[in-house]
RNA sequence: GCGCCUGUAGCUCAGCUGGAUAGAGCAACGGACUUCUAAUCCGUAGGUCGCAGGUUCGAAUCCUGCCAGGCGUACCA
């Protein structure tokens, strides 16, 4: 429909020109848009304004000339108009919506979808949380807004690959092993010194009770250091394992889990370590080998091999992101919770020196979780090892209602995660509003068939009694979707489906009160049903981009 | 100190990358269920878009400078 109207507007400019009403025959990219106020028109356009200067000639004017070139084969308009400053304002029939009923039903579960990524290659990594603790909620939101761009991407025509990043490797491994291993210790009557540097909550307890009952004494008796790596592996292998767990509850499945530790076995890390040696983009300082960041626009110079020669992450990370382009992808989205935002140039620098444009690599950087409970801060610390894990969050308030209050906002502004708002069924709660749509559809669509109308097809007659206000109002509504959605995509921004999912279920609900569906007029209950059907198909769809479900009943 | 993010109705947030009279929900008040699910709807009220300049036909949106809050600024991640 928007496409129709531009065309419509291209030409009547250029023949404005061709007949000599316009001085210039150069004319900018053409935007229409769906004005706020309804009585603005169903489209508007600010070519006018736009083109002023060039055309040498006041913005009223120009929108005259090209209106009276206006052609209109399809009989679309009803009405145009000039209005404020030179908007051009468009009014279109009801029946010119129609065809959008008909688009959602054929193209159904692809409703919406577009080829904009051209099959490109993207990869999106998101959570890869460290294996020293089980996700909590910050964790959360990353995934449900990494899960949900990587769906919008991939049903906008991009090959999206979804990977977790598993930092099976270095200081912190080591760390985790031996606080287990302390703990091991203790259970066994050892006096233990348990310092604040340790991993602190209960699940490090229970390792060391399943060691005990796996290997009894027998780590005490052989080399620490081989104990201490037994026991880190031991607690990571189980901490991964709960954490694929947990995401699974959570509705995600990643295509990949890459390994850190395969990129030093592989020796990548040495040889990117190499290759920026050759490139004589490293250098050695007080023992360490650093890495010319600055070179790249970075504020400060990283090391890359500290004094005692363990690697740093960045090492890994560097040879991880070369990895990652050499794979295939043309961009690469890594999902970072806010905290880590000081680590983007550096890594974008580390991407440049290996030879790759940075604008393929992009962050989102999602701000931080505050989780309440009743409009009370719940307390969470992760070094006193008191926090709400995901899974918690997941079992009190469902799936469901987690990933849709977390896509509820922006990504770039801080969250209020309220655990008691989220369980209520009420209007303040948008996930179960959205849902409702959805029961409620089905369940016009169960009474339908008892009364015999199954396999409604839409036929002219049955959509052109389709007339009242909040009955175009969803066709409007409905017919913007697949554009909600391609700058959704564009701006990697799922909230916008989000919004757009909570307005069509105002429009819905508000139709639904003030109309009935199934009445004695069997053409009428036909031609509403089709719609209904309709919006019940948008609604899912939208809903499974979240990684929501949509209900048949509540 | 420097860097990034945020500041919009009493509260929580949108605002389609510069458009017309800045929008929702909650909270407050008043209404609507013998009907396809009231987990819903309808109505009323609420604003110096942090402050001050600048850019232009036009600014919540872009630029500069302040103010306030958050985060970062490791041989931690």
């Amino acid at each position: 429909m928007k496409q129709k109207i531009i065309n419509l507007i291209r030409n009547a400019a250029t023949r404005a020109y061709e007949k000599g009403d316009l001085p210039s025959k150069v004319f900018p990219k053409i935007e229409v848009e769906v004005p706020k106020i309804e009585s603005h028109g169903d489209f508007s356009t600010n070519i006018a304004m736009v083109t002023a200067s060039v055309q040498k000639m006041p913005p009223r004017k120009i929108a005259e000339s090209i209106l009276k070139h206006v052609t209109d084969p399809d009989n679309i308009l009803t009405k145009t108009e000039i209005a404020g400053p030179g908007f051009i304002n468009f009014f279109v029939t009801m029946w010119s919506w129609y065809p959008v009923l008909h688009k959602i039903h054929q193209e159904d579960i692809r409703y919406g979808a577009s080829d904009i990524g051209n099959g490109k290659k993207i990869q999106v990594e998101f959570v890869s949380s460290n294996p020293t603790g089980p996700l909590h909620v910050g964790h959360g939101r990353g995934a449900a807004v990494g899960d949900s761009v990587a769906n919008i991407l991939r049903f906008c025509g991009y090959v999206v690959q979804k990977e977790y990043y598993i930092n099976d490797s270095g200081r912190q491994i080591d760390t985790l092993g031996r606080s287990v291993f302390l703990r091991y210790k203790e259970l066994l009557g050892k006096k233990v010194q348990f310092s604040q540097d340790f991993y602190q909550g209960d699940y490090i307890n229970d390792f060391a009770k399943n060691i005990i009952d796996l290997k009894g004494k027998t780590l005490l008796d052989q080399d620490e250091e081989t104990s201490i790596s037994y026991c880190a592996q031991f607690a990571a292998e189980h901490i991964i394992a709960q954490i694929r767990q947990d995401l699974t509850n959570f509705g995600i499945e990643f295509d990949n889990w890459f390994s850190e530790q395969s990129l030093y076995d592989s020796g990548k890390v040495g040889a990117a370590i190499n290759n920026f040696r050759d490139k004589d983009i490293i250098y050695e300082k007080d023992g360490a080998l650093w890495f010319k960041t600055t070179e790249f626009g970075d504020e400060k110079d990283r090391v890359v091999v500290r004094k005692n020669g363990q690697t740093t992450y960045f090492a890994s990370d560097i040879a991880y992101h070369m990895d990652k382009f050499e794979r295939g992808f043309e961009r690469v989205i890594d999902v970072w919770g806010a905290d880590h935002h000081g680590y983007i140039s550096r890594v974008a620098s580390a991407i440049e020196a290996s030879g790759f444009n940075r604008n393929r690599f992009n962050v989102i950087l999602v701000q931080l979780v505050n989780l309440l409970r009743g409009g009370k801060p719940v307390a969470m610390s992760t070094r006193a090892g008191e926090f709400v894990t995901l899974s918690d969050v997941v079992k009190e308030v469902g799936k469901d209602a987690a990933r849709f209050i977390f896509l509820t906002r922006h990504y770039d502004s801080p969250l209020d995660f309220d655990l008691e708002l989220a369980k209520k069924k009420t209007n303040d709660n948008p996930v179960f509003y959205v849902q409702y749509v959805h029961a409620r559809i089905s369940s016009i669509a169960r009474k339908g068939r008892e009364r015999g109308m199954d396999d409604i097809t839409g036929d002219q007659r049955a959509m052109a009694m389709l007339k009242e206000p909040e009955e175009i109002n969803l066709l409007k509504t409905m017919a913007r979707y697949p554009e909600v959605l391609r700058n959704s995509a564009k701006f990697m921004e799922p909230h916008r489906i989000t919004f757009y999912l909570m307005e069509l279920s105002a429009c819905f609900h508000a139709y639904y009160n003030k109309h009935r569906v199934l009445s004695d007029d069997p053409l009428l209950s036909r031609g509403r049903l089709y719609m209904v059907l309709a919006v019940q198909k948008v609604i899912r769809n939208g809903l499974t981009l979240l990684g929501v479900s949509a209900p048949e009943r509540m």
